[in-house]
DNA sequence: TTGATACATTCAAATATTTCGATGTATTAA
DNA sequence: TTAATACATCGAAATATTTGAATGTATCAA
């Protein structure tokens, strides 16, 4: 993983309504509609629509269109991408 | 770890003068005097020092003063604290 | 003690990010 | 076809981050 993809993804994990997303995500069986994120993260729905690209573009969630909805699903193998990325920083 | 210090950690590591630094790191056996930094970072010494500090309030690095020089060490653990964080969000 | 070196701090400008109102598009229901 | 729902996009304001010039402090060398 290069170094501008490890900035872009550090960036959508450095906001507290983006974690609290990745996190409720984690809860629904890392499976979530934009229509939940509004129980739990206040603010309006074009800020919430922002931070959900801002973690699609990060590849840290992956996107599907569901008839009007959308249906978000985490990206574990992004977060692994990311995780040896530091685990290196060790080495 | 709560989610500031996860928003914390993420934002030290979102900026490519601040990846370039942890990297140098690495190189030089986890340890890095701040006059080192001048010669792979484009910037002035000012701006240096306050990526140095968001390191170090991030408790990515660990500062010695040595004499009129700092040294710098990578801190392991935290790295690792902040890797669990993220393994936590796949489980 | 004086000058130089290493680094921190302050302040202000430039830039990036966050937020929301207004509006647009696609899909579904009636 | 019309109205409602779900979400995206645009534009602007508020806020945060990055950067460097000026300056301050501590340490070392002479």
């Amino acid at each position: 993983m290069d170094a501008k993809k490890v900035e872009k993804i550090s960036k959508a994990l450095a906001d507290p309504n983006r974690l609290l997303i990745l996190k409720e995500l984690r809860k629904n069986k890392n499976c979530l509609y934009c229509t939940d994120v509004y129980e739990f993260v206040d603010l309006t729905q074009p800020s919430i629509s922002h931070h959900l690209k801002l973690l699609t573009d990060a590849e840290l969630i992956i996107p599907t269109k569901e008839g009007r909805n959308m249906k978000y699903e985490l990206n574990n193998k992004m977060i692994d991408q990311y995780v040896n990325f530091l685990q290196a920083l060790k080495a």
